[in-house]
DNA sequence: GCCAACGTTGGC
DNA sequence: GCCAACGTTGGC
């Protein structure tokens, strides 16, 4: 089993909106390490952090969980979406995608600058500078040391 | 809204 | 295959 970290613009697409929904197609990552992630090594029952992102407070805001094996992204095929790919087709698609169920919110969003402050956590690709990946692992230790500060 | 950092595109 | 230009991410 492998732990994971997902990001989120909760103006877009929250924890609360993720809990009221249960479940929740991942569409739009439009970048191949992230669609690497989904497509080879996420399997059905990885826990995900579920982290907001370009908001006032960004942070880890709760707990998901991947809820399916990897399948083509469908926004890819439409062209009214905003994530369509003129260069993908049906059959070979370029973008995979998993669902991602709703677990449990955290008691308190721990944020990006809390976990600055922890040597422990310091090789997360969150703190990396200039990493922007929207999809990316987190190992069991930094996954439990962060379940401990809340 | 700014801008640093990065990934992708496309001309050559 | 190089690399400049461009678009995007995401913290601040």
């Amino acid at each position: 089993m492998n732990h994971w970290l997902m990001k989120s613009e909760p103006d877009t697409f929250s924890i609360d909106d993720l809990a009221r929904k249960r479940r929740e197609a991942w569409d739009g990552v439009r970048n191949y390490q992230a669609r690497n992630y989904m497509r080879d090594a996420m399997k059905t029952g990885d826990p995900v952090f579920f982290y907001h992102s370009s908001c006032a407070a960004p942070g880890i805001a709760g707990i998901a969980a991947v809820a399916s094996a990897a399948y083509p992204d469908p926004t890819q095929f439409d062209p009214r979406s905003p994530y369509f790919d003129p260069g993908s087709s049906r059959d070979d698609p370029r973008w995979m995608l998993v669902d991602v169920k709703f677990v449990r919110k955290l008691k308190r969003i721990i944020t990006l600058d809390e976990l600055k402050t922890h040597r422990a956590l310091a090789a997360m690709p969150l703190l990396q500078r200039g990493t922007r990946l929207s999809v990316q692992p987190v190992t069991k230790a930094q996954w439990d040391f962060i379940l401990a500060l809340e």
